[in-house]
DNA sequence: AACTCGTGGAG
DNA sequence: TCTCCAAGAGT
């Protein structure tokens, strides 16, 4: 079992028959350039800050949207933070979109606005981690860098019959995928091996029948692709209740603020609420609304789940709050036309559709 | 080294 | 309905 030339022999046969089925079934994607031809690194970059934890169909239109306002990363630098939440909105994990906005600025300070091309100098960025660093440096500048995602575990996993669970077999797999990655077309041979995971050996199906990787791959010898990687289980989610207020002026305007810049939603646009509890609400949460009189509480209720919790929020609406002498520090009118183009987060749309809804009747 | 951080689709 | 999970990073 220590036969290393084999070893190796293995691991350039099985990069050449994944090159080649490339060849064959090369997905056109809006971030890909065209076949022998090398991405632009800005693009390569903002498509894979989008693409962490998110899947492919619902990048694509925020993709399309980032390029057509900011065409290249120094145009992205010089933007408004706020400017870059909004158009973000709805895309989730905001955090990336401040890092975002703090790498674009740190390529253009720092590089002369020009991406670095080593995977060392990639890594050192805000929001650019050991895979997206690896992405970048492949798939931009075909240099030989292992990127290893979700697809490439699972895939490495199966192809390798790996028993042991993740996260424990991550450095086995980081070893076996850099023994793979060849010395030219690394960019294509990282991006075919997630392509292979995205639509041949899917996490339920392995679909070994149309596998290039068929006749070596040890897991499906042994009858375990499917059942693997193996992985710890999952704590279950609670659930948090909270109190979240429609605060409507007389000339309908809706009172907003923007969330702490760190946490959950960070410096997101919300509705004013009580904090969100586990277990039992707060005995009075109208103590907590920063103005209003004459409350009623919507009926139904808006359910949101986050990644680690479930969320159940009542929604009041007061009477309407006169259109002056109602300002308060943190907080701003905004027309409900306007709604729309505010940095809302997916749960406060929720809210916003509910209580205008209610206000149909 | 766990834990935190969104959302929508599939099964 | 409910679980899983998708081109992970920061702390």
């Amino acid at each position: 079992m220590n036969d290393a030339p084999a070893e190796a022999r293995q691991s350039r046969e099985m990069a050449a028959a994944l090159l080649s089925w490339y060849d064959r079934h090369r997905r056109a994607l809006p971030w890909r350039a065209a076949a022998g031809h090398r991405a632009d690194p800005y693009h390569v970059w903002l498509s894979e800050i989008m693409l962490q934890q998110t899947t492919v169909v619902t990048v694509g239109p925020y993709f399309q949207k980032f390029l057509a306002a900011w065409p290249t990363v120094a145009t992205l630098a010089g933007a408004p933070l706020d400017d870059i939440l909004k158009a973000w909105a709805g895309l989730g994990y905001y955090a990336r979109a401040r890092n975002l906005h703090k790498c674009a600025k740190a390529v253009v300070t720092d590089h002369h606005g020009v991406f670095p091309d080593t995977e060392e100098a990639l890594l050192k960025l805000p929001g650019i981690g050991p895979y997206t660093a690896a992405a970048i440096a492949a798939i931009a500048f075909d240099r030989p860098a292992a990127a290893i995602d979700g697809n490439v575990e699972r895939v490495v996993s199966r192809a390798f019959a790996l028993r042991e669970p993740l996260p424990e077999t991550k450095p086995q797999i980081r070893d076996l995928t850099r023994a793979m990655v060849p010395e030219t077309r690394a960019g294509d041979f990282a991006q075919a091996l997630m392509d292979l995971g995205a639509t041949v050996c899917t996490p339920r199906r392995a679909n070994c029948l149309i596998c290039p990787w068929s006749g070596s791959c040890l897991g499906q010898a042994q009858g375990i692709a499917e059942d693997l990687p193996r992985k710890r289980p999952k704590a279950p989610k609670p659930t948090r209740h909270g109190t979240v207020f429609w605060i409507a002026r007389s000339d309908g305007a809706v009172l907003v603020r923007a969330r702490p810049e760190k946490g959950l939603l960070g410096g997101m646009t919300e509705f004013p609420s009580t904090q969100w509890t586990e277990g039992a609400e707060p005995a009075n949460p109208l103590s907590q609304a920063p103005l209003g009189t004459g409350w009623r509480k919507l009926a139904g209720a808006v359910r949101h789940t986050f990644t680690h919790f479930h969320l159940e929020l009542d929604v009041w609406a007061s009477e309407p709050v006169p259109r002056d002498g109602c300002d308060l520090p943190g907080c701003r009118w905004v027309d409900p036309v306007d709604l729309p183009a505010e940095a809302l987060p997916t749960l406060m749309r929720k809210v916003s559709a509910h209580a205008q809804a209610a206000g149909d009747d």
